[in-house]
DNA sequence: GATGCCGGGCT
DNA sequence: AGCCCGGCATC
């Protein structure tokens, strides 16, 4: 027994000695870039826009009305911009980068002021299709959301940033499926190619805008945030947890119960018109499912806006994009009076960072294999594979109801003979394996099957 | 012999 | 459930 015990802990100790990073580095919390520009050659190929990295943290989180067209503004340029409470329209008359401040030239108050880049935005930007009028109300502007064309929905300035979103709400989907393995605390991060890759694909695809609106959201650029799988050597695993996000433009609570999101929806931004019909089911919109890990509430906590990811699993009103930067503005994260806000620190406290992620509870990791990220379409699982396969327990349907959970490895061992041979034993791929690539002396960078000497999870074949 | 992974044991 | 490994199939 001791013997074994200690092998085992030799094994083990053979893991847990690969600790990547500086010993006491920040874990989860490091910057981002800092991760990225460490990056070794990764497999697949991710257009990198460093310009977007280096940009300024204030542009990059600008405005939500103008999301990624705001970088920069040139003299002469037509904006528009807060000023007396209302919006009106100027031109740029020059953008200082150093104070992130930008003069405007009023049309119609016939004056020049000065403000920061981020209450400015362009009046026309380009390649906006034209359809949705400028918001004239006297109130802040909300988002426009084509949910409805009978019913008032507040408005959003442009149609293709609402594009922008909705494809970065949907990369983030397709690459949350798998499952978010965060570091183990105390910096054990484990930094593959693969993962790199994947977090500057995601990086490139968002155009760093997730990423920003995260930062936004009081959420650190966790770098772990996009570590969407693999090497970390041990998956933390903890219960999921259904709650809901409400999407309105600069709120982002979670509720955990659905009545209550509705309720907040409804009662908050839609405006409580004692149930005229008008607003019945409106609120339906404006919030979607998110699946929490357990841990996930106590370091965002009510009030901190955890942008998650929505669910794949959740009703078509996943689709809506998420919600845009947000702004600091009023009608958003402090509203004491609604109970079922999530009491601080409701899950668990020893949590070292919060992360949502999309339902994809499995046993073992999810590939990292280039072609997940060009095709949703999974291979099939072989027969032979238990259901346990991530492959299988992805529900990329929005309707689909929720396989029951089959039993058939265990109909397969009833059924069949021992060793029953050709059908059991699924048939060598070509893949190459994490053995194969990684060799053996990197273990720790295998996916979790390989090492258990499972079916290769990472390399599908 | 090396590799992939099923089945099952241990914690 | 997570982890590990014996043992077998395949290359």
């Amino acid at each position: 027994m001791a013997s074994v015990l200690s092998r085992r802990l030799g094994k083990r100790s053979l893991l847990g000695a690969r600790v990547l990073g500086p010993p006491g580095a920040a874990p989860p919390s490091e910057p981002q870039a800092e991760l990225l520009e460490g990056a070794a050659p990764q497999p697949f190929v991710a257009s990198k826009d460093a310009s977007c990295q280096e940009q300024p943290k204030e542009v990059l989180k600008a405005p939500g009305t103008s999301g990624l067209q705001q970088v920069a503004f040139h003299p002469g340029q037509k904006v528009c911009v807060w000023y007396g409470g209302q919006e009106c329209t100027g031109l740029v008359e020059r953008h200082s980068w150093a104070e992130d401040k930008v003069t405007v030239w009023l049309l119609d108050q016939k004056l020049q002021i000065c403000c920061k880049a981020e209450e400015v935005w362009l009046a026309e930007p380009p390649g906006r299709i034209p359809q949705v009028p400028p918001p004239e109300q006297g109130t802040q502007a909300p988002a426009y959301r084509p949910v409805s064309r009978n019913i008032d929905v507040p408005k959003r300035k442009s149609d293709a940033v609402e594009m922008d979103e909705m494809m970065a709400a949907m990369v983030l989907t397709s690459l949350s499926c798998s499952p978010v393995v965060q570091s183990p605390p105390g910096g054990e991060a484990n930094f593959s190619d693969a993962l790199l890759g994947a977090g500057q694909r995601v990086q490139a695809l968002l155009g760093m805008q997730a990423s920003c609106h995260l930062t936004d959201h009081g959420f650190e650029t966790d770098p772990d945030a996009f570590l969407l799988d693999e090497p970390a050597p041990r998956k933390r695993k903890n219960s999921v947890k259904v709650m809901y996000k409400c999407l309105w433009p600069s709120c982002g609570k979670v509720l955990r119960s659905i009545v209550g999101i509705k309720r907040h929806v409804k009662a908050l931004h839609l405006g409580d018109t004692v149930d005229s019909d008008q607003f019945k089911r409106e609120e339906d919109f404006y919030y979607t499912e998110v699946q929490m890990k357990g841990e996930a509430a106590a370091a965002g906590g009510p009030t901190a806006d955890p942008a998650p990811t929505p669910s794949v699993t959740s009703p078509p009103l996943t689709i809506l994009p998420p919600p845009p930067p947000p702004k600091a503005q009023s009608s958003g994260p402090d509203h004491p009076g609604l109970e079922s806000y999530l009491p601080s620190g409701a899950l668990s406290k020893s949590a070292p960072g919060s992360f949502w992620h999309i339902q994809a509870d499995h046993a073992y990791q999810i590939p990292v294999s280039p072609h997940i990220y060009t095709s949703i379409s999974w291979a099939a699982a072989p027969s032979s594979a238990s259901s346990l396969s991530p492959v299988r327990s992805r529900s990329l349907s929005f309707s689909e109801p929720q396989q029951p959970p089959p039993a058939m490895k265990s109909h397969l061992i009833v059924t069949s003979p021992p060793r029953a041979q050709s059908t059991t034993r699924k048939a060598r791929g070509e893949a190459k394996k994490c053995r194969k690539v990684y060799g053996i002396e990197h273990r720790d960078q295998w996916c979790t099957a390989c090492r258990w000497k499972k079916a290769c999870q990472r390399f599908l074949d």
